[in-house]
RNA sequence: GGCUCGGUAGCUCAGCGGUAGAGCGGGGGACUCAUAAGCCCUAGGUCGUAGGUUCAAAUCCUACCCGAGUCACCA
């Protein structure tokens, strides 16, 4: 039996609105969880992180306690999931007492264990950045912020630190014996990079604010950070012995911003070694969205709002440009003029065309009713084309998945323009016309199949107007099987699936 | 400044040792089933610069130039 698939997002920070990042970390971790489901027991979790100082100060500066702050924010995330057709599992968010309960546990654990020891936390303090600063970074004794420059203090506080050093030699290792575990390859490189260079011991409690979990016994609140990177256990049950953890343990792809990688390549397995658990299979750091080749920030005022973009394009639209545009793991470049552009080219132009021809003739020819196959060359043509790109899929390899789809699309406009149905129309060669209208239904069903898992939404639309009912999500190996559909089905021709933009 | 990645046709990029590729845009053509969509033909670019290795280099090495990211307790 192979293994359950596990795909996690990053826990979301809270601090304020969702924008297209986090829509885009999440729509490719649902087209892998979907992808997954075809073949097995898949599991997806995303969720929100919702403790650290950012959040209780954020939610001060509304006039209400943090909790009050994140229970209003909420909806509006998982309504972004929701809009865009996000089929996660779980939706884990670390003020929930399972969470919190599982953080403690884990703490406690280490602390026995002494991979969590009582330490003194000093250095240079900054209170205008609140940030510590080394000696070595300040700037004639001020704080090095540019922006800054306020006199520092030298500060000193008990804190209790993970023994990350511990860890190093291990992880170098790790590194060395699984060269693909962390990527792209630059991700890899950065942090073997970092590694040869050392690590230290880091801090994990905070005594100068409460918004956290409470350290067992007292003593202020866990780093939210290291309360963050336990949800992906915590939401799972974790615990020596359930089998539901081990069932999904170690998880196969955890999608992360490059900006984290720190903390999720290096820190998170060692807390996992300690634990005495496994490092996840695959961290894949993803690239940046930048508009016009700057990145994207509400502090840049260049945020994207994804509901628009929805409002314009259609959930599936916003799914198909997000995976199609670049390479996953490269930065790639988003403008309006961009997603239009493949918006009716491709999804209008040539799937959502392909598909209403195609209805159309088969109602004008055949009164809608799939007709009996005949020769063909496609079953041999297309033979290998699922599972390459169930292939590219598993590999995070998208926009070459969709590419090697397209190829599919491609040849089915062509048939039509080769073989001209509606002249076997005219000439009354019922035989080549039923075969050439058989194939091109069961070529759209095929690309309703493989598409499903990037454009659940249309996709669905597409089977019903193919006359089909369950089977959109079964296993690729058993239902795209050239010839799969039966004759004699009745379809419906319905509106355009992608209806054209009229651009400015 | 250290480290990482990138600099290939107008644009976005693939190729990563063996006589330069794709998509888009641009130009031309034949059709009509269709969302005036689709199909066919058409790209001659010192592969950042300068050296080096090799029978042979976008493809390996060195230096340099330009751009991006990152350098640890904000997340």
């Amino acid at each position: 039996m192979t293994r359950a698939y596990y795909v996690t997002t990053p826990i979301y920070y809270i601090n304020g609105d969702p924008h297209i990042g986090h829509a885009y970390t999440t729509i490719v971790a649902d087209v892998l969880a979907r992808t997954a489901r075809t073949r097995g027991d898949a599991f997806f979790l995303t969720g929100t992180d919702e403790h650290g100082q950012k959040v209780a100060d954020a939610a001060s500066a509304a006039g209400l306690s943090p909790q009050e702050w994140c229970d209003r924010l909420i909806p509006k995330w998982q309504n972004l999931f929701a809009r865009f057709d996000i089929s996660y599992d779980d939706f884990i968010r670390t003020t929930q007492l399972r969470h919190e309960l599982v953080v403690q546990r884990v703490f406690e654990r280490l602390r026995e264990t002494g991979d969590v020891y009582l330490g003194k936390y000093e250095g240079w303090y900054c209170s205008n950045d609140e940030t510590f600063w080394l000696e070595s970074k300040l700037v004639n004794g001020r704080c090095p912020n540019p922006e800054c420059g306020r006199e520092v203090q030298w500060l000193s506080e008990d804190d209790w630190f993970f023994r990350l050093s511990k860890y190093r030699d291990r992880l170098l290792q790790h590194f060395l014996d699984n060269p693909h575990w962390v990527r792209p390859r630059s991700a890899y490189n950065e942090m073997v990079a970092m590694l040869r260079e050392g690590l230290e011991d880091f801090s994990i409690s905070r005594s100068s604010f409460d918004w956290g979990v409470p350290i067992p016994g007292g003593g202020g609140v866990i780093y939210v950070w290291f309360d963050a990177l336990l949800n992906y256990i915590s939401a799972i049950d974790w615990s020596r012995d359930d089998p539901r953890f081990h069932r999904y343990w170690p998880a196969s792809v955890q999608l992360i911003g490059k900006e984290i990688m720190r903390f999720h390549t290096l820190v998170w397995p060692a807390v996992l070694w300690a634990l005495g658990e496994e490092a996840p299979k695959l961290v894949f750091a993803h690239g940046w969205i930048t508009l016009d080749g700057q990145k994207i920030g509400k502090s840049l005022g260049n945020a994207i709002d994804p509901f628009e973009l929805i409002e314009r394009f259609g959930s599936d639209g916003v799914r198909y440009f997000l995976l199609r545009e670049g390479h996953f793991g490269s930065d790639f470049s988003y403008s309006e003029a961009k997603i239009a552009q493949r918006y009716n080219d491709e999804l209008a132009n040539d799937l959502g065309n392909l598909f209403r021809r195609t209805l159309s003739m088969l109602e004008r020819y055949r009164n809608s009713l799939v007709p009996q196959p005949g020769d063909s060359v496609f079953p041999e043509r297309f033979a290998e084309l699922p599972s390459r790109v169930q292939e590219l899929i598993a590999d995070l390899r998208f926009r070459d998945a969709l590419e090697a789809i397209w190829e599919l699309v491609t040849a089915l406009n062509r048939a039509i323009d080769e073989r001209k149905p509606w002249e076997l129309y005219k000439a009354g060669d019922v035989r080549a016309l039923d075969a050439l209208l058989y194939d091109l239904c069961e070529g759209l069903r095929w690309l309703a199949v493989m598409l499903a898992p990037f454009l659940p939404e249309r996709t669905a639309i597409m089977w019903r107007q193919l006359g089909l009912e369950s089977g959109l999500h079964d296993d690729w190996r058993e239902t795209l099987v050239w010839g799969g559909l039966a004759a004699d089905t009745q379809t419906s021709l319905g509106d355009a699936l992608f209806p054209r933009l009229e651009l400015a």
